[in-house]
DNA sequence: TTGAAAGCGCTAACAT
DNA sequence: ATGTTAGCGCTTTCAA
């Protein structure tokens, strides 16, 4: 019963027609109402509603170039993170009547260019989330279009990241509480903005707090990232890791427990981010919640109000409040823990 | 940097212009090539190129009604499952070039109609993934727009489902090999069609196999669904339990653990589709896995294939096959089990 | 094979 | 307040 309309769908003009006007008193009825007397315009919409005219949006967007569609992309649709990400994008949007088209740069720096391609003659603005593209191609995609970018401060194009930094505080200030003298950080993608804020904050929050850190990685920012680097993490005798982000620690959590090892007695772990899976986890993940949903209607928002003619607030990023959501993984430091039983770890898997 | 664009974009025009031709060749030099002499083609596309020019996509579909977009409407983008449809779903569209429109229904029957309103001028085809409109709805929108419905096998709109038979056969095998003797079904929602059949099939083959059943529930089919009925299903004594879905599996789980039962000496526990959360559980639900994203890239092809002027196929849905994949939650039946420690369990959480 | 011209449905000056 | 008249950029007859 796929079958297309019998009758093609009624225009201005049909509305105009039926109601004695004029087309163009149509279309300011319903684009501009207001700017038609009260009675004319009850007029029409009567007719319309009986006609069952709407609107037709390519017509418009071709006369206005207002589409009422934004981009979003995302590198990894599968991926938790962007799940709630895509959320807060899509409800912001449709608050003010905008649809989002959906594109997927599945970790790759060209298809996200070549999806950039299709979606840009069609879209107002664009949000990224976490681009694999350089910062050269960013600006040039920035000049053609309204762009806010997340996870990521560049100085001329807008962005919203979140507190990386305070994150990274609270991260170390808990541990120290916890009796720990020394941390192990497990790196993100070399090219993550991200990654350097959390390593940076984290490294020097720590040195302030006078206890000692390591880094290792870097690794893909997943599940089987974490799983993979696990028993070098563990072979250093570290009783705290804090992962680039939650997957990685809950990658490092299962190693720990192949190694034979007791959570959280024999080893802390941290996460980033606060995905949904954070909380399904045995024992569930302490980590640095960030507010995911509301960073992309942070930046649907901001775009739109750029596309309203707000100006463009670049130079200085919007960077959302974190907070550490304290659960079981992470507990007093135990001087003489299970030793790891090691070596008994494979990985498979993907990146994301 | 987010100015507009300082020249307007190169149309037809220019093209035909520099080209010396008239902008109808240049039209069919792109929209139809072979129907231009191969050198003038050549020509164009050159100066095309220098001139940086892009077919407008939206002038174009207001000639042609062709937007190369389709929609994609899920009912909880958050939801790890929608998640992976939606790359299945996106991959498949780029492969045509076409592009993705995403609409989240939040869990609401209202706001499912509402986006699909937004969605529908603009887009050719719409997959729907797991409706929360009535059958009626549903058909008068198959009726405005090719349409194709995801985990429900409605008589006369083309749909494509899991075959949820053999994937419940395969779990209560699964079991009585394992030695038990009686299942609990934990329900989804009462307006799932999924629920349904997967019950239906479940308590079917249990009898065959001469396996006792219990159904709990209904729950919202999250993991707070699952961890609020935790208590009812081990309150009975059950020692083997399935979940409408990976997520209400993680919960009994989460229940069962807090009721300080072993996982999985004392319940085995089984879920369906095979989440990628499923397997960073502790232990790693065993699974009725289904090939979520091939289910979006399958629905998303034959829309297209609709689109491109072949017979919809309605009457007999497509129905994609399903694996048991075993992990560490099913364990041979313990006759001695610990009991549970009830009355622990505190819920909180919302609908998926 | 190519060009001229008429739309697609709507918006936006410019008149009245 | 409303009507007239051009477009927006592309496709598509119809002629040449």
């Amino acid at each position: 019963m796929v079958d297309a309309p019998r009758t093609p769908a009624p225009t201005i003009y049909d509305v105009a027609k039926v109601a004695g006007v004029a087309p163009s008193t149509v279309s300011r009825a319903f684009a501009r109402p207001g700017r038609v007397n009260a009675d004319t315009a009850a007029r029409i919409r009567a007719v319309a509603e009986q006609l069952g005219y709407r609107a037709n949006p390519i017509a418009r967007a071709l006369s206005t170039s207002k589409t009422r569609m934004i981009g979003l992309m995302v590198s990894d649709v599968a991926n938790p993170f962007y799940a709630e990400l895509i959320r807060g994008a899509q409800m912001a949007a449709s608050e003010e009547d905008y649809v989002v088209v959906l594109a997927d740069a599945q970790e790759s720096g060209a298809l996200e260019r070549e999806a950039l391609e299709r979606l840009l003659p069609v879209v107002e603005g664009i949000v990224i989330g976490s681009s694999r593209m350089s910062e050269l191609a960013l600006r040039s995609i920035a000049k053609q279009v309204p762009l806010i970018v997340l996870n990521h401060a560049l100085g001329d194009i807008p962005s919203v990241v979140t507190d990386n930094r305070a994150g990274a505080r609270a991260a170390v200030a808990h541990l120290r509480d916890l009796g720990h003298t020394s941390i192990t950080y497990v790196a993100g993608p070399e090219a993550s903005w991200t990654d350097g804020a959390r390593w940076r904050a984290l490294h020097d929050t720590a040195r302030e707090l006078g206890l000692q850190t390591r880094r290792v990685g870097p690794v893909v920012p997943t599940f089987e990232g974490g799983l993979g680097i696990g028993d070098e993490v563990l072979a250093d005798g570290a009783t705290a890791v804090v992962g680039y982000n939650d997957l990685v620690a809950i990658g490092i959590m299962a190693a720990a427990r192949r190694a034979r090892m007791r959570l959280p007695q024999d080893l802390s772990v941290i996460g980033f981010d606060d995905i949904l899976t954070a909380r399904l986890t045995t024992p569930p993940l302490t980590t640095v919640a960030a507010p995911i949903r509301f960073m992309g209607a942070t930046a649907v928002r901001n775009l739109l109000a750029v596309l309203h003619g707000a100006k463009p607030r670049a130079g200085q990023a919007y960077v959302l409040p974190v907070k550490l959501v304290v659960r079981g993984s992470t507990a007093q430091r135990n001087r003489n823990r299970t030793s790891p039983a090691l070596g008994t770890t494979s990985v498979s898997g993907s990146a994301s």
